[in-house]
DNA sequence: TTGTCAACCGATCAATCGGTAGATTATGAA
DNA sequence: TTCATAATCTACCGATTGATCGGTTGACAA
């Protein structure tokens, strides 16, 4: 019989994730998480011990997702052009479907915010940076792409995606896979006439 | 004889800057602020009606810098490809100059932070924006550029461009011309081997 | 029926917050 | 020196916050 545990605990970060995402992670009070799921607010501390908590339950889960659909990309494809393609892919569209946890991830954790778990979140972060560059490296070493700064790179290419959250509505006309491919197109061939070619 | 006031007033607002950037605008108290210029937090309401009025200069002044700097290069530069490419080098000049400014503008102006003048600094955000864009077009129109939706391209170089504030540290290497040279050189050509002219 | 424990609640607290009111001091002009 | 006022202070307030704790409810197993 599966407890209803498990279920609200997963209610509960949703409407974290949600809240933090609108109103931001300072602003959001336990009473609004708590009115969002129909308890009381003492109830949700039967389920964790912090707000923090919160906090890094939401973004432990956003770069596990980032990790683990990069690690598999990075086994299973071999050539490297493709590879870094699938990796932008894997990327846009896993923002797009978890819009919220993205959100807050990537504005809300601040060495402020995130308290005692700071090191431990910005070390996900830095392990999947790390697998981008390299993945950079890879195209570049086997002449795809033209010698250049793979950390520049890699932060433009971020930078590009991770902005979505600033403007990325699920409502709007381009799809995720869509919008991956106008990044793909610009990163590899850039916007100059006469270079329209993948 | 210059008044005080005005003196403090600066100090005010450049305290605020990087006290917003440092610990989020909600997490900053008065009293921080206050320690910071070795005031009583009750002073500072001798310069300001509230802790909002604080984020909304920030942002305009951001957003005045922004747009100031992007008309005067819009009306005396002719070129579009040169345009293009100096309103990318204002940018990033402005933005690693005034870090704090940028930083609080570009993650803690949200309609929860700005609460009565969200509306307003968001008009002067999409005000920019829009010059951008069309710097863009005008670019495309030229034969320059090659067919794509100007508003994406738009924000793949203000996500490049405002990332900066997640890495950027003026203790790095690269100057920001250089930085700003890295972008110009992948938006127009990509980072594909064999296409590395400007 | 009874006992157990998951799940939730009511009441409360200490701390912190933005903001106000009125008194006080510093400063430059007359 | 006197006076206006710029500039800052002390003291305080009401509201909100995250968090604690002991009690209550309800479903299921024995």
């Amino acid at each position: 019989m599966e407890r209803k545990t498990n279920v609200t605990r997963e209610r509960l970060f949703e409407a974290s994730a949600r809240l933090f995402q609108e109103k931001g992670f300072k602003a959001a009070s336990m009473e609004d998480i708590a009115q969002a799921l129909g308890i009381r607010k003492s109830s949700i501390y039967y389920y964790i011990n912090s707000k923090e908590e919160l906090l890094r339950e939401i973004c432990i889960r956003t770069m596990g997702m980032l990790t683990k659909a990069a690690e598999g990309i990075i086994t299973s494809v071999s050539d490297p052009e493709e590879r870094l393609k699938r990796l932008i892919v894997s990327h846009v569209e896993l923002l797009c479907e978890n819009l919220d946890l993205f959100t807050v991830t990537l504005r809300e954790l601040t060495p402020t915010n995130a308290g005692p778990f700071w090191e431990e979140t910005v070390g996900l972060r830095d392990k999947y940076e790390g697998l981008i560059r390299q993945a950079i490296r890879d195209a570049r070493e086997a002449g795809i792409l033209r010698e250049m700064d793979e950390k520049l790179a890699g932060f433009a290419l971020l930078g590009m995606m991770n902005w979505m959250i600033r403007w990325y509505s699920p409502n709007g006309e381009k799809s995720p896979r869509e919008l991956a491919q106008f990044w793909i197109e610009l990163f590899f061939n850039g916007a100059r006439k006469g270079k329209d070619y993948v």
